[in-house]
DNA sequence: CGCTGTGAATCATTTCACAGCC
DNA sequence: GGCTGTGAAATGATTCACAGCG
């Protein structure tokens, strides 16, 4: 299987993976089998084996995969090894939820810049972190970083996303709700809040 | 078509298309083209009419969708006709964000009940909104509130889940980075901000 | 024996292509 | 003529089922 196309479903799993692996590390587990990832997760089996077939061999017949291998394994593919700078756009409500947000350390996401165009916010500091003015974001390339947040209002996000995409940013998590235009090379995701809420009623 | 069994990917498209409509209305546009809304959104038009077909026959052969008309039908179609009260348990950095996220507006939900379990934020406002004590929650059903987000730490997301679903909520928005176990006539959606981010890098 | 890894079968979704109506 | 609505074809993802290895 090593050299199929990999669904993007299956990419989009992996974090999910990642995430019940460490809980079952943290719980002391050496080894776990697909079927009781599958059983935590409410997944199907075979599907995870599948999904870490695509990348390589991971498990061991008869025994399982072993817990820490395949998170580092896991790790390796989604490019999640080291610690990954970040920057957020965008200091209001969202922004500050994000920064306070601490799901991202078990990826490696280290919020270490925060812009805002809003002079009265510009130098004060959430947390530890210093907001600067959005003129600062050309300076990313220098400081490493090349992933970014789109916090700001819908009527900013496209411009905010043109200024990271001029610093050479690779990936976008955006939060406004709407399409934003990027080049090829650069990878948008976004999450619209509302619009997920959006389709609960319907199944209500 | 009208008696298919109709795709969930089609039901979590209806949002995106809502929004987009709305765009055209207030743009002043009086009818829309299936290649128009598909141009915009960036998909394919004949998803954009089976997805309209799979619920009725709402446009004009030769000329396109009323662009009213079908706000109008989509948001039958999705429940979204009134506006909704919803409840929020959580008033961290997340909760707070949410409350202010003007997205919601879009989508007709109104957060009027907002919970949490410290004593010392019970009684504070945020808002218009007052914080109540989780044990409030029972009170539900009374304030006619059927939504509920769950914006509490990963820990609390199952306790605040239980007392949701004991005040017969029926949809949850979930920002915990988990599965919640609830009877299989509620539907939960969950949003795991950290995840999505996690497979950025992937694609770098 | 137990569990992975994987072709093959199934199921779901998307796209094509065009008949049919305004 | 133009655009919808929709069967049919193509594509994509999931699940089955079991061979094969530890």
């Amino acid at each position: 299987m090593r050299y199929h196309k990999i669904p993007d479903e299956s990419i989009r799993r992996l974090p999910v993976y990642l995430r019940a692996l460490l809980y079952f590390s943290q719980a002391g587990e050496k080894h776990v089998s697909s079927e009781k990832l599958a059983e935590f997760l409410h997944f199907n089996s075979s599907q995870i084996r599948k999904d870490f077939s695509y990348f390589g061999y991971f498990g061991t017949r008869g025994v399982g995969y072993d817990v820490d291998k395949l998170i580092r394994q896991t790790r390796n593919i989604l490019k999640l090894e080291n610690q990954r700078p970040t920057a957020l756009v965008g200091a209001g409500n969202l922004g500050k939820a994000l920064l306070a947000y601490e799901g991202f350390g078990i990826y490696g996401f280290d919020i270490t810049a925060v812009f805002d165009n809003d002079p009265k916010k510009i130098g004060k500091k959430i947390g530890n972190v210093s907001i600067e003015s959005v003129k600062k974001i050309t300076d990313l390339p220098k400081r490493n970083i090349s992933l970014g947040i789109v916090a700001v209002p819908t009527g900013a996000a496209q411009e905010a996303t043109d200024m990271l995409v001029a610093a050479d940013v690779t990936g976008i998590l955006n939060f406004a709700p709407r399409h934003l235009n990027v080049p090829r090379k650069v990878k948008v995701i976004t999450i619209d809040i509302a619009m997920e809420l959006g389709r609960l009623p319907y199944y209500a």
